[in-house]
DNA sequence: CAACTAAATAGCTATTTAGCTATATGGTAG
DNA sequence: CTACCATATAGCTAAATAGCTATTTAGTTG
């Protein structure tokens, strides 16, 4: 049972939701997904710890950045279910079209400078 | 965006998803849910009212009762679809063994006594 | 139709959560 | 090895949520 609630406690969320949505795309560091989305990098990072104590993302360094990915691993037993039922939903979504799209227009070297 | 994020709120509760998996099992009314969850009524109500929101469970009357069961009707795009899947799940679990078994056992007679 | 009663609503409180700013951490890269 | 910088954490505040008690509603039933 709790198993299943952290996983869709951390889906129950349209910031999240909206992350995960621009993983299926691509993998993504932190201050992108903060430019994306229109909030700041520490509240970014608070939803990538939920996103991935639920086993739905993982982390990856690549150089100075962390880059986020949707999760493989079967940390959780329900998150792979939840994370393909997601990939059925929502791809005509406006919200989620604009994200997807802004996120391919970012150079993280512009965006994460201080 | 909106509608699956009613059903994945909804969902992501554990009161309410204990009383969707007593549902599964049979209908059952406000007095019955709260004799098993350890709430009081209004409480249920309230649950029950987001459960409706979200096109989960649908109610009926039955005499002096009001009777809620799973909801059949495609209200929200995305509640079949949930409410399928959490089916195959938990079924096992102790906490929902446990509800279920009580409310087998209940008289609604009995409980919804003032 | 009058009394009864299950369920819904109103209004309150405590807790949780999502956002923020400021600061710490830890790996990179010159 | 030192400076830099992306990310994480700490600590705070405002908003949302789940519980409660008291009361209202509305349908049933004698």
């Amino acid at each position: 049972m709790r198993e299943l609630m952290i996983v869709l406690k951390a889906v129950a969320d349209k910031n999240r939701m909206r992350i995960l949505k621009m993983l299926e795309k691509k993998s993504m560091c932190v201050c992108e997904l903060a430019a994306v989305l229109g909030i700041k990098q520490p509240s970014v990072s608070k939803h990538l710890v939920i996103l991935k104590n639920a086993g739905l993302v993982e982390d990856e360094r690549n150089g100075q950045w962390i880059d986020y990915s949707l999760c493989r691993a079967r940390i959780n037993l329900y998150a792979p279910f939840i994370r393909d039922a997601l990939k059925k939903w929502l791809n005509d979504d406006p919200v989620i079209a604009f994200d997807r799209n802004k996120a391919t227009t970012l150079n993280r070297v512009d965006i994460c400078k201080k």
